[in-house]
RNA sequence: GCCGAAGUGGCGGAACUGGCAGACGCGGCGGACUCAAAAUCCGUUGUUCGCAAGGACUUGUGGGUUCGAUUCCCACCUUCGGCACCA
């Protein structure tokens, strides 16, 4: 609660500054779960949660105004130390340069605004399209036509996004009986209607140049629609265009632009519109703003009050009439507003289930009747500053103190998986950026480096059943069967030889047999291909880590998936494998137990252990644990084949093992007689001298092909080297009578003979 | 379709800045211990030709640059992730 507070105070500041505020606009909403889903929560039409059906439908909602910061977000990427995400998120920003040109409209006195990246196209501009949801459209459809374009329009705002993109990209649309003019060629030219124009983009209409479009020339085509080239790609004439050529070029048929080249031209064009008063150089974005209110009980109430005109006590079920237009903010020390006790808090009203909470919801002062807002905050809301708070929980007066925000902000380095790419890191930094325009944090950006760590992947095998009519199993196959083909109708695999249909079948790792180094089924003998996919419950490849730490322990889980490769790449779990990481421990904690000696470590063994703190430290400041832990193995390796390992090398083994394996290092630690914590020390220190070798084994080529190697002093003389190398049997071999016309040497690395 | 990432042994993966491909681990094979098994320990393990010494081949495919390419360049194939009528 203490929390939420602040987060309600987040939101009074963008309520104060104007970007968060409501608006009537067509929502997705989703009746299992009775709420309204951001563009962002849906995929292909269903919620990301729970996969259930969404519409478009109209409700007040609140909305944040990210879209006014996306300039920023956009530019500000710049300079993070992150990965490919920064390009994730400028393209789900979208940013786009163009111009918005007014398209006079025949018979009427107003026009018909549209955006265009291609002013320089504007002469071939042959019809315009706009929007179904496009406020004009009732106004602008002729008579006649009406019906027609009313039952589109309800068509398409029925369509969820799902089967717009099911029914393929086949171009739908209706003539509206209305005609604009062309302001430059000052032909009339007809309006359609048509869903490839979305509402909510640009200003709901374009002007469409079917010769330099895709999408307009698909369309021109199926309304038999006129195609004019102005752009050419060798500054000739074409009069049959087979493709639209979308590229820059020269113009033509283009009055006194003739002859100008399209980057040059889109500039010319809008400087000529904007004298004429009829267009105006627009910058646009795909980012929407942000869905702000949800319709559920679990979220933090949204801090505001509207006044209401009352008949009775609505409190007590007395008529009441609320005017949304006038959105009061709750005073600061009166937050943070509780969410109410509720006997019933399931969702399902568009208004949120905390209308039941009538007590709650309204309040009198002054004789005026007030409502609360009963929509609540989304998840996100919270997410999008939790690494401030995390600094100083507790601070009772400040959302974070000056001095806990100077000792750690910003974040260093953070680790979220990739699924968060464009939504929590996209939201979050545009909550930083309001607060550091509030003067609230410092910098302009919460998190300099960012990485995704890597799913880890459940790994199944696959094997191929022939199936019969029925389903039953005919025979079965070698799961790299190349005969195997998906067909292109049914999308079912069939046998490209007999035309059989095959499924693929799936067993775990623990029911594999190996024959002839082979992953073979146990039963039908057939070759096993090993596939990593996400884990899920119908693959059965579910691995659960409570069951991992039950059995092999808590350092061993962590370890394991550590060491089983890069921290970013998804890679598949293999229960077998952890049982290494488990021994290497049981190894190093029974290194510890034996028999050490106090003795100095011999050179070798002193130049492994310096080697190895050097290593491991160097890798976790790259992040590369898996050869960190690789490099701990082998100095441990070492250690276990001396008689009597010296306790010098053993400690700082253990040292540079207790970051990774913290517990069992603790234990280990204790039992070595130590009694202040591990976790207490500094790291170790290593020697730079021990870490070089004054002599080096190098490896001999002739003619590119190793032949042998010399051990020598690693800065020897080329001289010193050929000499050497000559000496060596394996090469002499190679070069026998033929004479030496040219030598590589690059010291420490490798010499190379070349040889007539 | 567009954008991004990645293709290396039976498997996970390693290889600094173009310099001995396969570190480390799993699995396999052989051995020790054991009545036996498990656990543990030792040896071995890219493919292939060869009795052997030794040779040839090998980092998705095909080209190129270079004395030398997993690494750089071009084209293609495959897999994964994201976006998808954004004018």
């Amino acid at each position: 609660m203490e929390y939420y507070r602040w987060t309600q105070w987040i939101f009074l500041r963008l309520f104060e500054r104007g970007l968060a505020f409501q608006a009537k606009t067509p929502v997705n909403w989703c009746p299992t779960l009775g709420t309204v889903l951001a563009n962002e929560e849906i995929i292909d039409g269903r919620s990301e949660r729970g996969n259930h059906p969404v519409v478009r439908q109209p409700l007040r909602q609140w909305q944040l105004r990210i879209t006014a910061y996306a300039d920023r977000l956009a530019d500000e990427l710049e300079g993070l130390d992150w990965p490919e995400t920064r390009q994730k998120q400028r393209d789900w920003i979208g940013k786009s340069e163009g111009a918005e040109v007014d398209f006079p409209l025949v018979n009427r006195s107003d026009s018909l605004r549209c955006f265009t990246t291609r002013p320089d196209t504007l002469f071939g501009a042959t019809y315009m399209v706009i929007a179904p949801d496009h406020p004009l459209m009732s106004s602008i459809c002729t008579v006649e036509r009406a019906d027609q374009v009313k039952a589109y329009a309800a068509a398409a705002a029925r369509k969820s996004d799902l089967e717009r993109t099911a029914l393929g990209k086949e171009k739908t649309g209706v003539f509206t009986g209305a005609y604009a003019t062309n302001p430059l060629t000052l032909s009339p030219i007809p309006v359609y209607t048509a869903d490839y124009v979305l509402g909510a983009y640009g200003t709901g209409a374009i002007m469409a140049v079917p010769a330099h479009d895709e999408r307009d020339f698909e369309f021109a085509r199926k309304f038999e629609l006129p195609i004019v080239e102005v752009v050419s790609p060798d500054g000739q004439l074409h009069e049959q265009l087979t493709e639209a050529f979308v590229s820059d070029g020269i113009a033509v048929r283009s009055g006194d632009f003739d002859g100008m080249p399209s980057a040059e031209m889109r500039v010319a064009i809008v400087e000529r519109l904007e004298a004429k008063g009829i267009g105006v150089s627009k910058v646009n974005y795909r980012l929407r703003d942000w869905v702000f209110s949800r319709q559920r009980y679990w979220g933090e109430p949204i801090p505001i009050y509207f006044p209401v005109k009352a008949q009775g006590n609505p409190q007590e079920g007395g008529d009441f009439e609320i005017d949304y237009t006038h959105p009061i903010a709750v005073d600061d020390a009166d937050l943070p507003l509780r969410l109410p006790e509720l006997d019933d808090y399931l969702p399902g009203d568009p208004q949120g289930p905390l209308v039941k909470a009538l007590k709650w919801r309204f309040f009198q002062r002054d004789g005026q009747w007030f409502a609360r807002e009963t929509n609540t905050m989304p998840q996100w809301a919270g997410s999008c500053w939790y690494y401030l708070r995390y600094l100083d929980p507790t601070n009772s007066s400040q959302l974070v103190s000056e001095r806990a925000y100077d000792d750690w902000m910003p974040v260093d380095l953070y680790i979220g998986g990739g699924e968060h790419a464009v939504l929590h890191l996209l939201y979050a930094r545009f909550w930083h950026k309001v607060l550091y325009d509030i003067g609230v944090v410092k910098h302009k950006e919460p998190f300099s480096k960012l990485i995704h760590q890597g799913t880890i992947l459940g790994m199944a095998f696959r094997w191929y059943a022939v199936v019969g009519p029925e389903g039953q199993i005919l025979r079965a196959i070698d799961g790299d069967d190349a005969r195997v083909v998906k067909g292109d109708a049914d999308g079912l695999l069939r046998l490209s030889d007999t035309g059989e249909v095959v499924e693929a079948r799936w067993v775990l790792e623990g029911d594999v047999a190996l024959r002839d180094g082979q992953p073979t089924h146990q039963e039908l003998g057939v070759r096993l291909v090993g596939v990593a996919e996400k884990m899920s419950k119908s693959r059965g490849n579910v691995v659960n880590p409570d069951a991992i730490v039950e059995e092999f322990g808590a350092d061993s889980l962590r370890l394991y998936e550590m060491f089983m490769g890069p921290l970013e790449q998804s890679k598949p779990w293999q229960t077998s494998a952890i049982q290494g990481v488990r021994r290497f421990l049981d190894r190093v904690h029974g290194l510890a137990m034996r028999d050490l000696s106090s003795e100095a470590m011999s050179d070798e063994t002193a130049r492994l252990v310096h080697r190895t703190i050097r290593k491991v430290g160097e890798d976790i400041e790259a992040l590369h644990l898996n050869t960190a832990i690789s490099s701990m193995m082998i100095l441990s390796n070492h250690l276990v084949s001396i008689k009597s390992p010296p306790r010098e090398a053993v400690e700082r083994l253990v040292l540079c093992l207790s970051p990774f394996a913290p517990h069992i290092a603790e234990e280990i630690w204790s039992s070595l007689g130590y009694s202040a914590s591990i976790a207490q020390l500094s790291w170790p220190e290593y020697d730079l001298r021990l870490c070089e070798d004054a002599l080096v084994e190098m490896a001999v080529q002739v003619n590119g092909k190793v032949r042998g190697r010399v051990t020598i002093a690693k800065d020897a003389e080329t001289k010193a080297v050929e000499t050497a190398a000559l000496a060596d049997a394996g090469v002499q071999r190679f070069i026998g009578e033929r004479s030496v016309k040219k030598t590589i040497y690059v010291p420490g690395k490798i010499l190379n003979i070349i040889i007539e």
